[in-house]
DNA sequence: CTGAAAGCGCTAACAA
DNA sequence: TTGTTAGCGCTTTCAG
């Protein structure tokens, strides 16, 4: 591999004038930089990224730390994330976590370690002790989905999210509404506790009584859905609408309607949260939650920062919307 | 940021002491270690990992190229890889490509940069003069879901796999079996042209005419199957049977028999290809070429490769398993 | 506009 | 077992 030194020698020229060529400075005469070119070309010299991290100090590199891609919100954002940074000249490395231990240690050793120039972490609220650090380090850092106050971050509301999917089903005349979701304390990302508030709230708002039957929140991925989905149609007076806590689990509950010939949305209303592309296609109503749109503004934001860092954490709420499509009906008196 | 030379003088010893703590080398007397680590806890020091790289070489890093993840299975081989990286110390670097012009940066520039100490390229096959580079780059090259002479490579054999899915139907009694895929010549990946080579090998070796309306190789996405999948189910002669490119367009089949009250699988029969989740989920009868394992088995390749550089290219072939779930039945007589 | 030289923080001979 | 020193390939003063 030919070196800067390299290219020095064969154009005739000190290595400080290849430099210059290299990095586009404009005190260089067209003549000298005709020759270094020329050079470059015949040699075909690559400059060596890592030489210039160790003397720049800039890596152009973002770290990214989220969780395994078990859920398809998590590959969403990632792409929106992807795509940002596609316009960019920054690479992009992943650490994915599978269990806090992973999460911890990469919060912990990412920011000191030189290795990248920003960290974004996805779906993965740090501690206070974790985000002091982050706050305090001299690489900057955002949060997506998730939320410090001593960090920037891009946010989604959460409990308004379950509250508009409950109201929504209110609206349209139902009393009898459940809530089925993934565990509610989860070593990780606490969202769906945030939805389910929501949902409470709806509920408080509206004077409907609460019903703890109505509330299933052990339920991972669409198989297991469908399962608990039948314990609440099963129910001797079953509700006429179910909150599921993210898309998938809805569509799991699609699935054990049709089993049950229940006809959906004429006999029960189903609505989903966050607005994945298998809600289109199951034509679910759901919570669009904007996921691409968070990791590029995840990236927006880091490399915002990445130029001047803020003096004070900012902040980014996502919108919101309701995706009315073909699985929540006016509720028949 | 202390370096090793804060540390070194703090424990009162040369930086190569240090460095040789920090690479725990056996020729330091643990006196000396112990001071060593004393100091490095104290001044609370992270060895640089840059300047490492730049004097050792290695930057303990792969890369991974990789279409955008648009698509299940990618992001399903992608785990795959980071699954098995999460062994390692490696990190992994993603390029995501979305067009051709990407693809081939990449392929040119990665190898040739010192970023990466290995890379791994998913279901994007290198033409003969990229092959011929990556061969001769002093870097480990291993292709995942592709084929090229001069490169190692994990392989789908997906002509194979095309008439294992045929045969399938055939076995079932069928006769007119349609094929619904993306289109045929893509920009990246050939598997689609390979499956259907399988499905008209099939057919001729079965002695079953093969007809031109029962192909349809237009159609990306569930929402597009179904559409296509209309006009196959309008023929005046409809097929009982269709073998679809990808498990996506065989849902979106599904979907549009389920509309037209068409019975899957009494009235018609469908199977897909790959074996994503969602395949599982829809009880969807498929060829399992074995996603996840496929990044593993790339990452395992490449790390012996790093290891020692294979004198010859070498080859792993990934077992296809037909899963039969609900969408196939013997057809009636 | 250009070149010499001093690092960036670490590893790896080479001596001691 | 340990320290000194010479790089790794680049950027960036600082003179000229």
């Amino acid at each position: 591999m030919p070196t800067i030194r390299d290219v020095a020698k064969r154009a005739n020229v000190g290595i400080a004038t290849v430099s210059r060529v290299l990095n586009s400075s404009p005190s260089v005469s067209d003549e000298t930089r005709n020759a270094v070119l020329a050079a470059i070309e015949e040699l075909d010299f690559t400059p060596n990224p890592i030489a210039r991290q160790l003397s720049t100090g800039r890596t152009s590199t973002i770290g990214v730390i989220l969780p395994y891609l078990t859920m398809p919100s998590y590959v969403e954002r990632l792409r929106g994330v992807q795509h940002a940074l596609a316009e960019t000249d920054y690479h992009m490395v992943l650490f994915s976590v599978g269990k806090p231990s992973e999460r911890d240690a990469y919060i912990k050793d990412l920011p000191r370690n030189n290795l990248v120039d920003g960290i974004l972490i996805i779906s993965l609220p740090p501690d206070d002790s974790q985000a002091e650090r982050l706050a305090n380090a001299d690489i900057p850092t955002v949060l997506v989905d998730a939320y410090h106050e001593k960090l920037c971050c891009i946010l989604t509301d959460d409990v308004k999210g379950g509250k508009l999917a409950t109201q929504h089903l209110i609206d349209l005349g139902h009393r009898r509404i459940a809530f089925l979701s993934e565990p509610l304390e989860t070593p990780f990302h606490p969202s769906t506790k945030y939805r389910y508030q929501g949902y409470r709230q709806a509920l408080l708002e509206n004077d409907i009584p609460f019903r703890s039957e109505y509330v299933i929140s052990e339920t991972r991925g669409r198989f297991k859905a469908k399962k608990m989905a039948k314990k609440l149609l099963g129910l001797p007076e079953p509700p006429t609408a179910i909150f599921a806590g993210n898309d998938t689990l809805a569509i799991g509950i699609l699935d054990r309607a049709k089993d049950l010939k229940i006809k959906v949305p004429k006999e029960l209303s189903v609505i989903g949260f966050d607005g994945i592309r298998d809600a289109e296609y199951t034509n679910l109503t759901t919570i669009d939650q904007n996921l691409f749109e968070s990791g590029v503004e995840g990236v927006h934001m880091l490399l915002k920062a990445l130029e001047a860092a803020p003096s004070t954490p900012c902040e980014r709420r996502l919108s919101l919307d309701l995706i009315r499509r073909k699985t929540t009906k006016k509720v028949k008196v």
